[in-house]
DNA sequence: CTATGGCACGGATT
DNA sequence: AATCCGTGCCATAG
C-alpha cells in the first residue's frame, strides 16, 4: 500500500479514519527521535496489539541492524545525478513504501563499516595492557554503541571474566583517555565529565562546568541558561559562557563528534546535546548521505497473534480489542508517514544547504520554511513541526538543531565574525558603523544597529572593549 | 560628539 | 494568532 498524503488528505470525508490520521501524523511530527521513543514506549505498555520485535532484523533484507541505527543496506534510496543518497530508517514491516525506489548498493556496507572503532581504540592502549586486561578492553569495546557509548553495565563484564569490578573499572579509565576522548563512558555525562576532566586547567571555571554538566543537563539541552545561572550560582550571560565552553569543546557523543581538531578556525555555533535525530556525512565521491535516525531498537508491528486473537474475542472484550487493533495500525502508519515527510524535507534541503553542509556556515542560503513547504506542496505548518526540535549531525562532526538550515543571518554573522577576527590580528578595531560598511562592500547590506545585535548573538564585545583585550 | 545598548514598532515568518 | 527579526529613535556612557 502507497501512502502518498495527496490521496490521505482529500479523501477525508470518505475515511473516518483520516482526521485522526492526520492529528496522529502532526503530533508525531513535531518529536524528535527521544520524544518519539517515549511516545512508543507508552503505547506499547498501552496497547497489546502493538509488538517490538527487539530482534533488529531488517525487514526487507534480513541484515542485524546496529542499535538505534537505520537499516543502511536496503532502506536506501539512490537520487539522479547530483542528488544525494537518503538513508531512510526501516520502516515497518507492511509500510516500506517510501523510499526504496533505488537499485542494491553495490559494496556491501556491513563490510564497509567494521568495528573500526572498537579497533582503532584497541590499538592505542593495547602496549598498556596485560593480557587479561586487553581481553577486558576487548570485550567492554565491542558493547560500544555508534555513539561511542556503552551499552551494557560493567558489572556484566567484571562477572563474565571473573575479575572485581575495579579491575574493569580501571580499564575502562585507561579507554576514556584514549583517542576519541571519554569513549566507553556509560553516558553522555559521563563522556563530558572525563573530557573536562583530562582539559584540566586549561578550562576556565572547570567546577562550574562540571556541576553544569553533572546537575544542569537538562537545562543546558535547552539552552535554559537563566535556570542554569540559578543553579550554578552566577549570572546568565555567565551561565551562558559556560555552556559555550562546553558545547565547543566538548562532545556528549564521543565517537560522534570530531575531536581531534581542536583548531577549526569558526569554533562556534550551537551544538544540541540530544542525540542527532538525522546525521548527514559526505562519501569520497562528494555525495552526501544522510540518515533519518530510528528511535527504537527494534521493530514495530502489530503481534499477528493478536489479530488472530480477535476473532475469538470474548464478548466483552471484542470492543475494546479492535479499538486497539485499529489504534495500532494508525501509529504505525503515522510513524511511516512522519518519516517520509522528514526525508523529503532531508532531500530538498541536502541539494539547497550542500555548500553549508561540507563547507560551513559562511556559505548557509537564507531559505524559508515556507518555501519548502511550497516545493513540497504541504502546509507550512507540516515543515514547521517536522523541523522543531530536532538535531543533525553534519559531515564535520558538529550537532546543530534543524533550525539552523532556516537561519537567516548566520552567513552574515560568520562573515562578521571572519572581519573581527583580521581586525585583532591587524591590530585595528572597527567601530558597528565601520563594521556595517565593510559588509556592505561584502555585499550584506544591513544597518549599523543590526551589526551590534549580530555581534551580542555571537558573544562579541564592543569595540572599545576588544581594543583593550589587544593591549 | 561618537559609539552602544534599550525599547518598541512593523513587517515577515512560523 | 504568536513569534521573530531588522531597524529607527532616544538615552546614556565615554
Amino acid at each position: 500500500m502507497a501512502l502518498p498524503s495527496q490521496i490521505l488528505y482529500p479523501g477525508a470525508q470518505q475515511r473516518p479514519q483520516a482526521t485522526a490520521h492526520l492529528a496522529q501524523t502532526m503530533s508525531l511530527l513535531g518529536l524528535n527521535a527521544q520524544e518519539l521513543n517515549a511516545r512508543i514506549e507508552a503505547a506499547l505498555a498501552e496497547n497489546p496489539a502493538l509488538e517490538l520485535l527487539e530482534g533488529r532484523h531488517c525487514p526487507s533484507c534480513g541484515r542485524t541492524l546496529r542499535s538505534g541505527a537505520s537499516c543502511q543496506a536496503c532502506t536506501q534510496a539512490k537520487a539522479q545525478g547530483d542528488e544525494p543518497l537518503v538513508f531512510l530508517a526501516p520502516t515497518d514491516s507492511g509500510f516500506s513504501a517510501e523510499g526504496r525506489s533505488g537499485e542494491e548498493l553495490p559494496e556491501d556496507y556491513t563490510g564497509a563499516q567494521p568495528e573500526t572503532l572498537g579497533t582503532y581504540v584497541l590499538r592505542q592502549i593495547a602496549t598498556e595492557l596485560d593480557p587479561l586486561e586487553q581481553e577486558i578492553a576487548a570485550h567492554i569495546l565491542t558493547g560500544l554503541d555508534e555513539d561511542g557509548l556503552l551499552t551494557f553495565p560493567l558489572l556484566e563484564v567484571a562477572r563474565y571474566h571473573h575479575v572485581p569490578l575495579v579491575v574493569v573499572e580501571e580499564v575502562v579509565q585507561r579507554i576514556q583517555q584514549a583517542d576519541p576522548l571519554g569513549v566507553a563512558s556509560s553516558s553522555p555525562t559521563e563522556a563530558l565529565l572525563v573530557q573536562l576532566k583530562s582539559l584540566g586547567n586549561q578550562a576556565p571555571n572547570a567546577e562550574l562546568c562540571a556541576k553544569a554538566i553533572r546537575e544542569g543537563m537538562t537545562m543546558l539541552g535547552k539552552r535554559q541558561y537563566a535556570e542554569l545561572g540559578n543553579l550554578l550560582g552566577v549570572s546568565k550571560a555567565k551561565a551562558e559562557q559556560i555552556a559555550d565552553f562546553i558545547t565547543q569543546n566538548l562532545s556528549p557523543y564521543p565517537a560522534r563528534a570530531h575531536w581531534g581538531n581542536l583548531g577549526t578556525p569558526n569554533a562556534d555555533a550551537p551544538s544540541t546535546y540530544s542525540r542527532p535525530d538525522i546525521a548527514i556525512r559526505q562519501q569520497e565521491d562528494q555525495r552526501l548521505v544522510v540518515e533519518v535516525m530510528w528511535p527504537l531498537r527494534g521493530l514495530l508491528r502489530v503481534n499477528p497473534l493478536f489479530q488472530q486473537a480477535l476473532r475469538e474475542a470474548p464478548e466483552d472484550k471484542a470492543e475494546q480489542w479492535k479499538l486497539d487493533l485499529e489504534q495500532a495500525n494508525l501509529l504505525i502508519k503515522c510513524l511511516a508517514q512522519r518519516n517520509h515527510t522528514i526525508v523529503r524535507l532531508m532531500q530538498i534541503l541536502a541539494v539547497l544547504q550542500r555548500h553549508f553542509i561540507t563547507a560551513g556556515d559562511a556559505y548557509l542560503k537564507p531559505i524559508t520554511r515556507a518555501s519548502i513547504a511550497d516545493e513540497l506542496g504541504v502546509h507550512e505548518s507540516t515543515i514547521s513541526r517536522a523541523v522543531s526540535g530536532k538535531s543533525v549531525q553534519l559531515p564535520s562532526g558538529k550537532i546543530v538543531p534543524l533550525s539552523q538550515f532556516f537561519d537567516r543571518s548566520l552567513h552574515i554573522r560568520t562573515a562578521l565574525k571572519q572581519i573581527i577576527r583580521a581586525e585583532t590580528q591587524e591590530g585595528k578595531t572597527y567601530s558597528d558603523t565601520k563594521l556595517a560598511r565593510l559588509l556592505e562592500q561584502q555585499g550584506f547590506a544591513i544597518a549599523r544597529r543590526t551589526v551590534a545585535k549580530y555581534r551580542m548573538m555571537e558573544n562579541i564585545e564592543p569595540a572599545h572593549m576588544r581594543k583593550a583585550q589587544a593591549a
